[in-house]
DNA sequence: TATGAATGAGTCTTCATTCAT
DNA sequence: CATGAATGAAGACTCATTCAT
């Protein structure tokens, strides 16, 4: 009897695979490799997955949604536009630290480095719209408020999505530049100076 | 009698080899397409590289160097902290520019898609390092003269840093998330008045 | 307690054999295919067939055994020589058209186009010898009646059986060269005005 | 340099493939074995062909082709019906008997036992239509000269074509029904008796 | 008996590297 | 120096067979 709780074969094939291609990278990665790491022989994995390709992809998008709920949720509980700022941040910051694996997937899928034609890049380019939707309603709602500089919106929206990009980069490689870890404070902190209202 | 005006075959294969990497990721690309793009024959790329690995090496070192010497070389032309901190920013903005096929190989590796073991981590915290050294640097001298907050300088070094990552990555995916371009003006605007000294 | 008119559950998994086997020809014949065709699961197979080789083999041997029961019946029946010649090539032509599937592997069969070595072989050449003496007997008897001419035997013999299987072939193949289906009276008609005696 | 009686490598690769094929069949036959039987690597075989299907369809082409160039030719050779009819018989004799390994595969390929389905059957169907459109016209100058008796032309064509066949089959199996072998006289002396005009 | 999830040996195909010309 | 035909090790995927339930 399978609950929740109890990882199904498929889940574990799933959290093998993040692991290995987050390591190795997608053609890196032998499938026997992901059998090993599951723990089953190589031919189980076709009878829960069409291809390598399809294991890539499954485990990758399964996460991404996994980050995306998470995002929204956090962000409804926050109150303040800057407190949902912080929470965006946050959430990736502790996804990150959490998934580490995953989330080398993450930012080298967005290095481009796997699927550079195809359908996939399609289904990336949805992903990334539904995050940049969240932020700049989060910015014009900031600016009307009067809590926000104001900062053409695009601009906001890719300025912090690229530095949490870039600070989630740094819990990926593991060459840090310094031996600090960043936190969703300083971050915001530096934010709300530099992006904050003018005056007072 | 070869000048560096003049490519030689070396080169001609080695900017051939970025191009097609950049583009396909260092798996996914066939040594013929190399040749193909060098416009000589498979054979001759083995007269003078050792071997695939070796081509990709010495592509990536290259380019990286030049990064290199061009941030240093733009940071010392420029006079003030924060005019050197915008150096830093445009020279990779305008590098990522011009070299956006190499910059896909840069992030990417970054992302540790090519060599989680042996050697190659170690270089590339080597480069890391050395740029680094040149932030911590700047920051220790802005703060001794006021123009930037005591923030830890390590926290600087990686925020900035990361930041610019970012802004990199966002070059070389496709995918963008917005359609503007961000510049170095605002970037550096931003941190300005995010990690500007506190009072006026 | 089963009778031969109610399938055993054997019977019901050779029928299904033949009908796959004969439609995929041997190595493209998947076993799930043959249990799904038969109405069971996998490893029941398994119960009553040592492996998918054996399942080939008997359910091959099973149709080539009634082949030949009903040729030996249908020729004691018929009373003179060309009648027994047209029982021969009728009930041929008959059985091809009953059992077009079982054909298929029996013309694909003789092609070698499974096995060309191993103990299979020496058992076909058994079962052709069966049907050779058969017809060799028959033409032997007829020359002595002076109702065929007096052609070697085993000329005859091949003639005949050769014939036939060209006849049996066309039913087999789907791609027929002509539109008409063959029949007993004209194959015969033409080797009794070929064979029969000379004269008047 | 080249010349048609020195085999090219890829004429040494396609007799490879007609032997090992048609010995073993083409599921049953090992990438391997070809290269093996051909002299070369298993790589050098995927410099001239795309894949193993590929090899196998040309190899099958190839040899029907020459079969069919050899039939016109000796037919339009012979002056009579009969000769004409004797030439067609003989010269699939005489091919069966040098080309023994390609008849193999020639035979089991109509018993269908490679494709069912897609391009390739009809190809087939095609190249059968062009040897009964010979026989056919081959038939209706025979009736019209009355050097043949009016029975229906395709009947005639199935006849002749699937008796011939038979035999072609006969030298494929390894397994011969007696030992005699036959010969295009007895054939077209057996059919000239049953087919000729009716009286003298 | 009956099941079907799991196994892993077996195969086709790719592609970095070599070497005779 | 330059070539590109040849090589064969490596890797994704298939499928007959087993065995715990």
């Amino acid at each position: 009897m399978q609950t929740a709780d109890h990882p199904t074969k498929r889940e574990q094939i799933l959290d093998a695979a993040v692991k290995v291609f987050s390591t190795r990278g997608y053609r890196a990665t032998l499938v026997d490799e992901i059998a090993q790491e599951a723990g089953v022989a190589k031919g189980t994995l076709y009878l829960y997955f069409g291809s390598k390709e399809d294991m890539y992809l499954q485990a990758f998008r399964e996460n991404v949604e996994k980050l995306h709920e998470l995002t929204v949720e956090r962000m409804q509980q926050a109150a303040s536009t800057w407190d949902k700022i912080k929470a965006f941040v946050a959430v990736r910051l502790e996804f990150g630290e959490k998934h580490r694996e995953f989330l080398r997937l993450y930012v080298s899928e967005f290095a481009g480095s796997f699927t550079q034609e195809g359908e996939w890049p399609k289904y990336l380019k949805g992903l990334l719209g539904r995050e940049a939707d969240l932020l700049r309603d989060l910015f014009r709602r900031g600016i009307e408020a009067r809590e926000v500089r104001a900062v053409p919106l695009d601009q906001l929206v890719s300025l912090l999505h690229y530095m949490v990009a870039g600070f989630m980069a740094s819990r990926v490689t593991n060459i840090r530049i310094t031996d600090v870890d960043l936190n969703a404070d300083l971050i915001v902190d530096v934010l709300r100076k530099g992006l904050g209202p003018p005056k007072k």
